[in-house]
DNA sequence: TTGACATATTCAAATCCATCGATATATTGA
DNA sequence: TCAATATATCGATGGATTTGAATATGTCAA
């Protein structure tokens, strides 16, 4: 529920990526229907693999992304709704604040 | 136009609490229709005045909120535009991945 | 001009974070 | 069982970040 855990995991321009990139991965070598293999991350950006697997844990931890291993392979994918919450969140801040606020002085 | 540059300077608790306050300035010292004097922040995190000044120094380059200098004081302002963007960049990680992804194998 | 006040900047300390090398764990295939 | 592979964890290091104390700058009031 810490909306402040989330922000910081996507504060990261490799996490921005890996985000960017479990959207829409084009080719890999074992790019699945919506989920995507470690290794085609690894690929994506020029990390080590053990920074691919930091990354990975902090946006897992997150909620933004949730992993499911499978066989020697870990496969990814993006956990929408808590972009939705991040959303929700940010739409207010994204609305001029033409219409009255809280202590208006009117009516 | 660097968007990690955004979400960077939100991912800090002090500077989210910030934010929310610009939006929804409950009482204050100094609150106008629309804007907030920096010591109205400084009462409302337990902050020296030196912390206040560097978050919004942040907030002010990433161009989450504009100040004014009025005098002595210095009013910020939301720049609801920059969240707009923000929002625009995670809707569509927000919407489920039902429909065809770009390399879908099939129609 | 002088004193008081609001904010910015500088500097230093402490903490946090991203990264890599080395290694551990687990799974598959022979 | 053994070798190979995919991923995770550990330990260390360099760099960024947050913070406060001290100080500077600018502005108002008298």
């Amino acid at each position: 529920m810490d909306l402040s855990l989330q922000i910081k995991a996507l504060a990261d321009p490799a996490r921005l990526r890996i985000v960017e990139f479990l959207r829409r991965p084009d080719a890999g070598c074992c790019v699945l229907p919506d989920r995507v293999c470690a290794c085609d991350i690894e690929g994506l950006l020029g990390l080590s693999q053990p920074a691919i697997s930091h990354h990975m844990k902090i946006l897992t931890q997150a909620g933004l992304v949730s992993g499911e291993k499978q066989g020697r392979w870990m496969y990814y994918r993006l956990e929408s709704a808590r972009f939705a919450d991040l959303v929700s969140f940010l739409q207010p801040l994204a609305a001029p604040p033409a219409a009255s606020p809280p202590h208006a002085r009117a009516a």
